[in-house]
DNA sequence: GCCGTTTTCGGCCCGACTGTTTTCAGTCG
């Protein structure tokens, strides 16, 4: 079993718990579990393999909890989930999805009517069997239904690149209304999550009831979920949910903080206030008998109030980043200013958009020394990959520019690449003659996605053996909402990456940010060097290197940690390597 | 079920909005 995998069961039975009515902290147990499994670097498989007390020390999980991972770990299993599936059906896991159905009402409508399932609630609701239960009326009964066509239809998550534009209308949009004076996005936006759920934004203003008239008027709206004095939600045509909060400006730093999350960096930034005599709510940091914060106006003064740093949003995941804040080791961050050069760009020569001189150009103005040319090898033929001839053709090319540049007294250089593809037998797909030739190889995987983890681990293993390349591309192969990862053991060629002096690459392409922000950390923690770059297909695609760089951060890397922020001289050598 | 600048026992984040209620429970983030 995977972390996911485990994280999964300890979700379930945290839900299990729930609508069995179990203790609330053993619940929040559960449910902490699975998000601190999910966020953690390393697999608990192989933390087992390496001996039980490796599973020590990971916060939230305890003796009880460590005796299950290795139930699962052991035997795919656990025999505590299984107990409690036995008194709830597991389609009642599903009805705790259905928008407005928490657990309390679930169990209601299973023990009251026998529903068990979304189509027995669906019917139930239909046939008007809910508006007689206890706290229920008509308006329940039609919101269910409602909600229930909404599950299924649901368009899930978005983008970070998709909501970053609707953010930019939204702000945009209620800064029209006179008197606002902050208006920003919060939320898992602000952290630079790869995937958006909801778009939180945080206004500040004197009149907000005026700003949420504003608001729920925007034309791109579908519906409106509720709207209160200081908070609205809404959803779009497109069916991206917005939250906006509006408060005074006296608690905006508070308030952005809370907004921020996410949910497990605040419960635990809570806690550690409650401890130490202190409330933490989104209008302030306030002494348990006090009623005048002694913080709120801005971010920083909240985590000042309890003995911390600020930290940056894009860690606040609580994957440990409250201990590092407060034993002075939070990572470096990262800028993007940082980056010296793309080491992944695409021609017209295969399936770019424009020439070698626009794109070595367009580098060039945004300061970076370096360029990697790295378009696709012959195998990829949808893309005009290549062959061994039109490769020698593009080094002609790129000296005679580089001699150009040197003339014109440019610091800047075009490096010699290729986008290699790795071929379902791990071999590539030029010859070593020709790789050797460049400075830059990146080699990828672009077909037989399905294959099984083990075959697709060895076929990479096998291409970073071949000692001729130097960046895997997109090593996972990933399009967010539309393709999965494919299977591979992400340990296992880290492991060797390290061993051959390859880089792995973070693409910052918003449809794809592999490495994600967990592999980062595991990249990290294996010392093997990420090069963040944009695979741009046009001029315009270089911009997309915030998303890498934002996803570095939230894998808690540092400059050093990155290939592409080395200077020409000292890339060229560990390339060289 | 976890955890410790109060603690190996007794705590465990905080508030807004809605519907069905006349004071609040349930849900959500």
């Amino acid at each position: 079993m995977d972390n996911s995998e485990i994280a999964k069961v300890f979700e379930e039975i945290a839900d299990l718990l729930e609508l069995t009515g179990g203790d609330k902290f053993r619940i929040r147990s559960y449910r902490n579990a699975g998000v601190v499994i999910e966020g953690l670097p390393e697999s608990l498989k192989s933390l087992y393999a390496a001996g039980e007390e490796h599973l020590l020390g990971i916060p939230g999980i305890g003796e009880s909890l460590r005796g299950k991972i290795v139930e699962l770990l052991t035997t795919g299993r656990c025999a505590y989930h299984d107990e409690l599936l036995k008194e709830m059906p597991a389609g009642m896991l599903e009805i705790l999805k259905v928008s407005g159905v928490g657990p309390k009402r679930a169990s209601l409508i299973h023990k009251e009517l026998g529903v068990s399932s979304v189509e027995e609630l669906e019917k139930a609701a239909h046939a008007g069997k809910l508006r007689d239960l206890p706290g229920m009326g008509e308006t329940s009964e039609q919101k269910i239904l409602k909600a229930i066509k909404d599950l299924k239809a649901r368009s899930g998550k978005f983008r970070i690149s998709v909501a970053m534009k609707y953010a930019a209308e939204f702000t945009g949009y209620i800064k029209e209304v006179s008197g606002t004076q902050d208006v920003v996005p919060a939320g898992s936006l602000r952290r630079w999550k790869d995937e958006i759920g909801d778009l939180d934004i945080l206004a500040t203003c004197k009149d907000p009831a005026k700003v949420m008239d504003h608001f729920v008027r925007h034309p791109d709206i579908k519906e409106v979920l509720s709207k209160g004095d200081t908070k609205s939600t809404v959803v779009l045509k497109v069916g991206l949910q917005v939250d906006l909060r509006v408060l005074d400006k006296k608690s905006f730093g508070a308030a952005l903080q809370y907004f921020t999350g996410s949910k497990s960096h605040n419960v635990a930034l809570r806690d550690r206030a409650k401890r130490m005599g202190l409330k933490i709510s989104e209008y302030g940091v306030f002494k348990e008998d006090g009623e005048k914060p002694v913080a709120g106006k801005k971010e920083e003064e909240v985590y000042k109030a309890v003995g911390l740093p600020w930290i940056p949003p894009e860690l606040r995941e609580n994957r440990g980043e409250i201990e590092a804040a407060e034993e002075g080791r939070l990572p470096e961050s990262l800028r993007v200013e940082d980056i010296r050069g793309d080491l992944h760009s695409h021609t017209r020569e295969s399936d770019g958009g424009a020439t070698l001189e626009e794109m070595a150009e367009a580098a060039m103005k945004r300061g970076y020394e370096y360029l990697a040319v790295t378009d696709h090898s012959k195998a990829v033929g949808i893309a005009h990959g290549l062959d061994e001839k039109r490769v020698l053709a593009q080094i002609e090319a790129i000296d005679a520019l580089n001699r150009k540049l040197k003339e014109a007294k440019k610091k800047f250089t075009v490096l010699k690449g290729t986008e290699v593809d790795i071929r379902a037998d791990g071999t590539l797909d030029h010859p070593e003659s020709l790789l050797k030739r460049l400075d830059c190889v990146v080699a990828s995987v672009h077909s037989s996605f399905g294959m099984s983890r083990d075959e697709m681990t060895l076929r990479i293993l096998k291409a970073i053996r071949t000692g001729r390349i130097s960046i895997i591309g997109h090593p996972t192969g990933r399009l967010i909402g539309e393709r999965e990862p494919f299977e591979l053991d992400m340990e296992a060629v880290m492991t060797e990456a390290k061993k051959y002096g390859v880089a792995l690459e973070l693409n910052s392409y918003p449809d794809r940010l592999d490495l994600n922000d967990i592999h980062c950390k595991l990249a990290k923690e294996k010392g093997v060097l990420v090069a963040i770059s944009t695979d741009a297909h046009s001029t315009s695609h270089f911009d997309n290197i915030s998303y890498g760089v934002h996803t570095a951060r939230r894998g808690w890397l540092e400059r050093k940690d990155i290939l592409n922020t080395r200077p020409l001289k000292e890339l060229l050598k560990i390339l060289k390597r």
